[in-house]
RNA sequence: UGGGGUGUAGCCAAGCGGUAAGGCAACAGACUUUGACUCUGUCAUCUCACUGGUUCGAUUCCAGUCACCCCAGCCA
């Protein structure tokens, strides 16, 4: 893997040699909402790489400050990812575990007149906020004294007031052109069971208030968000600032990171999941971790795609292919490759003995020989993919089947089409080959070259199987579809069932009942996703060029 | 129309005063037991959003303009 290096890095590298600090101590603070997915990949490998780049280390904080959505069931779930990512952060802390200590420096700001409480109701206090253009109204509590805030809060604390009643604030500007620091709500209250403290508390702390504390109690140094927070950075200073912290943590942004042809938000992945247009969060068409994970990809080729790609201050979206090509380098030399046919066409092999099976050798990787040899069947009657034939050849670049021609069968025979036989509609349901005995796979013969290789499965020992093939999800971007609903441009045909076979060395895998294609291959993983996943060969998906309808 | 952020090829992305890295994609050719893989080559030069300025020299510094993104949750 390629040694990460970016712009955060040069940081960090800065603030080591100056001295401004001693270690390097990051964290990944999601909130146990939602599952992960390919966006929070980016920053999960840069803070983890980032930190083991100068021998630093990485927390893992769940940011539970909002018990309305979170729950125990997404904590496990991301503690899994991160596991199956390969990351082991030093320590699992629990944003709610500092409640106490929040509490106190609430209080403590409270003591230096710098929060109150107050009454406004949220209507009002979007009224007092003002707008982007006009500066905001103090509200009529503002200027509560001390104690009185102090005996309020408490009494907040103590559940005497209802959802919304009430809200501690802090004094900052109700003028400053950053609305974010017009006086931002550091506590509401939320009669709410939360999923660790239970029923403990019924104030939670806001993020721009809990976020830069859990930071500095862990002595976080460098505390990576995503852009949008590049408006909060001031406020996070603030607060640490205010409350005097002892450690002062730095927060530095970066783009987020899209990727073509799908949608990341946690809004619009639980609707595909609701609404059923899709299996779940783990259905191989979702960007989620769980669900890359099913379609076939690992763990070394997402953080290779992430640390690749690089990261800026830009929100970006890039092509699928390249998050693709880093699975198609990491399955070359890994996976094991045998043949299926999806679509299958009867072949008759008219000079071959009825009855007669042999076996012959087949490389499970031709560029990896550690992955050894198979032996797979070959007789008389065999099946290729529809599309690997064509009556007539429709030019010089065909390189597949055709009637007079003659192919490779790959680790097999070199094969000719004598005939075909078609039903009364015309279709083609068989076609009737001869074989070169001579032209044995491995026998070195080079007497004539073959028009090209295709493979194929013997008919009488091959396993039939349904294939539930898939190709990513869609949102339609064209003139037609603007201003719809995301779901609406939702390509609907992205699933499709395909009665095939496989050859019989797959008979101890589960159900292969998914598969992506990509380039010449079909990256499969078994049910459970704990069996290597496999490329079938296959030949290339028919470029325009090659594409007898075009021709 | 307030504030903040960003603009380098189809997509990512380096460079941050000395004459535009790299990857993906694409295209051309060689090779090939799949047209894949591999290899070779091409792919920003009146050019780094645009316009001016400073400079011997600017993608890099300055000024202005334009475009896009973020902020008016008691979400994170």
């Amino acid at each position: 893997m390629e040694e990460i290096n970016n712009f955060i890095k040069t940081i960090m590298e800065k603030d080591l040699e100056e001295g401004r600090v001693k270690q390097i101590v990051t964290r990944f603070p999601p909130e146990p909402n939602a599952y992960l997915h390919i966006g929070h990949a980016r920053a999960i490998v840069n803070d983890f790489e980032l930190a083991k780049a100068f021998g630093g280390y990485t927390n893992l904080r769940f940011d539970d400050t909002n018990p309305v959505n979170e729950g125990a069931e997404y904590v496990d779930a991301i503690i899994d990812d991160l596991k199956w990512l390969g990351y082991t952060p030093k320590n699992i802390y629990f944003g709610s575990d500092y409640f106490e200590k929040t509490y106190q420096k609430a209080i403590l700001l409270i003591k230096k007149g710098l929060a109150y409480v107050d009454d406004l109701s949220p209507e009002e206090m979007t009224e007092y906020r003002g707008t982007l253009t006009e500066p905001g109204r103090e509200s009529p509590c503002r200027n509560r004294s001390v104690e009185e805030n102090l005996r309020l809060f408490e009494e907040m604390r103590a559940g005497k007031y209802a959802n919304g009643e009430k809200t501690l604030r802090a004094k900052i500007d109700m003028s400053s052109p950053n609305i974010n620091m017009r006086d931002p709500v550091m506590y509401r209250i939320l009669h709410v069971t939360h999923h660790r403290q239970g029923d403990k508390w019924c104030i939670y702390p806001m993020y721009d208030f809990a976020h830069p504390l859990q930071d500095a109690f862990e002595g976080v140094t460098h505390s990576l968000c995503s852009l949008e927070y590049d408006n909060h950075r001031v406020l996070y200073d603030w607060f640490i600032e205010k409350c005097e912290m002892e450690h002062v943590p730095h927060q530095y942004e970066w783009g987020r990171l899209n990727i073509t042809n799908t949608v990341m938000s946690k809004r619009y992945l639980r609707q595909l999941v609701e609404g059923g247009y899709v299996t779940g969060y783990d259905d191989p068409r979702m960007p989620t971790l769980v669900g890359l994970k099913r379609k076939g990809f690992t763990a070394e080729a997402i953080k290779n795609f992430i640390i690749y790609t690089g990261l800026s201050r830009i929100n970006s979206t890039t092509d699928a292919d390249n998050l693709d090509y880093f699975l198609r380098e990491e399955q070359k030399l890994k996976a094991t490759r045998p043949m299926a046919v999806l679509n299958p066409l009867k072949v008759v092999i008219d000079n071959y003995p009825e009855g007669q099976i042999e076996y012959v050798e087949a490389s499970n990787n031709m560029e990896n020989e550690e992955l050894g040899n198979r032996q797979i069947a070959f007789g008389k009657y065999l099946y290729i993919e529809q599309e690997d034939f064509i009556e007539e050849k429709p030019n010089r670049k065909w390189k597949r089947l055709s009637i007079g021609d003659e192919v490779r069968l790959m680790h097999a025979y070199f094969i000719k089409c004598e005939s075909v036989v078609k039903d009364d509609n015309g279709n083609i349901i068989e076609i009737h080959c001869t074989y070169d005995p001579e032209t044995k796979s491995g026998s070195g013969f080079e007497g004539r070259k073959p028009n090209g290789t295709i493979h194929y499965v013997e008919a009488t020992t091959a396993l039939k199987a349904t294939f539930n093939h898939f190709e990513p999800l869609v949102f339609d971007e064209t003139e037609e579809t603007q201003g719809k609903s995301f779901l609406e441009r939702l390509n609907p045909n992205s699933w499709t069932k395909l009665e095939g076979y496989v050859e019989a060395s797959l008979k101890d895998t589960k159900p292969l009942d998914r598969f992506q294609f990509i380039r010449n291959g079909y990256y499969c993983t078994d049910k459970d996703s704990t069996k290597e996943h496999l490329i079938f060969n296959r030949t290339c998906p028919l470029k325009s060029s090659f594409n007898p309808k075009n021709n």
